[in-house]
RNA sequence: GCCGAGGUGGCCCAGACCGGUAAGGCGCAAGCCUGGAAAGCUUGUGUCCGCAAGGACUCGUGAGUUCAAAUCUCACCCUCGGCGCCA
């Protein structure tokens, strides 16, 4: 959520970000139609209630007929302020849904564009690798080698879902313990959360409400699947004031990730889009001074696990109108998949400035004295599972059908270097 | 699910039976004092509206009663303990 003092002083910077972005800019002139007009209520509100309260501790001093008048009086003014709250609450819960459907503001050094072919590659890892023979496709090798099962996953289920098997559930594992350990070993520190979030949770993070429907809820709970595990690592710290030496806080938690998809089409066969993966993520909690050189550190590290993986892939930094809502900046790492030829988008790094943690209330202290602010919050995927495994199967796989093992997994696999 | 105890400002804790507008402590900071510090004393310490003066709000959440609610009524949430159920 951006700071409401910031869009009364300057609409018109936030008018330029939503066109930039694609966004209308309906959302911002109903703020500002709302947020006046609460503030007028508020005002005349405040007024009356400071008469109430002058009169409360007069009351009980007086006697007889003045008592009687002053009493009578009040009940009007109580009347009129019980009205006028109600409006009051009207306005701010429509003027808060309002904000919390505008977006961060982008970063300076982002570039502005419409969608994808806005962003721009910065940098690139490896070499394309080339084939003296026809590379199968992933959901090819995973279905010839028996490791993952599309069928039977529908059958419990439904689409979307599929069952790993054998040495393909077991190179799942192996990767998550690895990426698990080198972000370990960088200085993150390993959670376990739950995986269910309440709402609160989800508007914490900027999921709620403009990617409700992507998300599955369980009605009689009013819970929701969390659809990241940015959700629930980044929501524990809610409502927290932290001391200036706590920060940087740095995490990564191994969670299933839950989407619906609703667009899902017939071309995204695989495993490339699925309503459930698992995820290694990273999050972050610093100062605000630093916050995008965090974020470059935060890409490296998940860079990391691709260049231990030796898979070819290129950073590419989002432009305006391809960001997420939430975010200020974000840096997309894309491995190449040699079987389908197509980049596929195994992490998403991103700086959300102080956005998240305004909306989840999670500010440090910068000196003992001083007020609170609000900390930044950054979060990448120390990979996406699905999409990693894509990339090294295609990448990996040899003629004969079989797919050599990358080095850094073998000591997760009891030493194991071929599946077939 | 049942029974019990709780939820008060950054933290701790009083007030509740009997309604009158959050006491006290800790931490932290500033000032005074001091050669310097400690101690001591004074002040400050959340959110919102306002250029400011000032004002409003804040006792788990929401509603109700009342001129007036931390306090009374109702519903709900959470934490801890015990019981039950259960992998």
């Amino acid at each position: 959520m951006l700071d409401v003092d910031l869009i009364r002083r300057d609409p018109e910077l936030i008018r330029a970000m939503l066109r930039n972005r694609n966004y209308s800019e309906e959302t911002l002139d109903e703020f500002l139609r709302l947020d006046g007009e609460w503030r007028r209520l508020i005002d005349e509100s405040n007024g009356l209630k400071h008469k109430r309260n002058v009169a409360s501790e007069r009351i009980p001093k007086l006697k007889g007929e003045e008592k009687k008048e002053v009493i009578a009086e009040m009940r009007t003014v109580a009347e009129r302020i019980k009205q006028i709250d109600a409006t009051v609450a009207e306005l701010e819960a429509m003027r808060d849904e309002v904000v919390l459907n505008i977006p961060n503001i982008p970063d300076a050094s982002v570039p502005v564009g419409c969608d994808y072919d806005g962003n721009s590659v910065v940098s690139s890892f490896g070499k394309v690798r080339n084939f003296d023979f026809a590379p199968k496709k992933h959901y090819e090798i995973g279905e010839d080698l028996d490791i993952i099962d599309f069928q039977r996953g529908a059958k419990i289920t439904g689409s979307g879902f599929y069952i790993l098997k054998g040495d393909g559930a077991r190179l799942e594992r192996a990767l998550i313990q690895y990426m698990l350990d080198v972000h370990h070993d960088q200085g993150y520190r390993e959670v376990f959360t739950p995986a269910i979030v309440n709402t609160a949770a989800v508007i914490g993070t900027g999921q709620y409400p403009k990617m409700k429907d992507d998300m599955y809820w369980c009605e009689r709970d009013d819970l929701w699947l969390n659809p990241t595990a940015e959700v629930p690592v980044t929501n524990m710290h809610q409502d927290e004031i932290f001391e200036r030496e706590q920060l940087p806080l740095s995490y990564t938690a191994y969670l299933p990730s839950f989407r619906r998809e609703a667009g899902r089409n017939a071309d995204s066969r695989g495993i490339i889009r699925v309503h459930q993966f698992n995820k290694v993520e990273l999050v972050k909690f610093v100062h605000p001074s630093g916050s995008f050189q965090d974020l470059e550190a935060l890409r490296s590290d998940a860079e990391a696990i691709l260049q231990g993986l030796e898979l070819p892939y290129r950073v590419l930094l989002l432009c305006t109108g391809d960001m997420g809502f939430a975010s200020a900046k974000t840096y997309d790492l894309e491995a190449h998949a040699p079987g389908a030829n197509q980049w596929l988008e195994v992490s998403s790094c991103s700086c959300f400035t102080d956005f998240q943690a305004r909306r989840a209330r999670v500010k440090f202290r910068p000196e003992p004295h001083l007020k609170s602010e609000f900390v930044h919050t950054l979060n990448g995927s120390g990979l996406a599972l699905p999409r990693t495994m894509v990339a090294v199967l295609e990448n990996y796989q040899n003629e004969d059908g079989t797919v050599t093992i990358p080095k850094v997994l073998r000591p997760y696999m009891k030493g194991q270097e071929i599946i077939g």
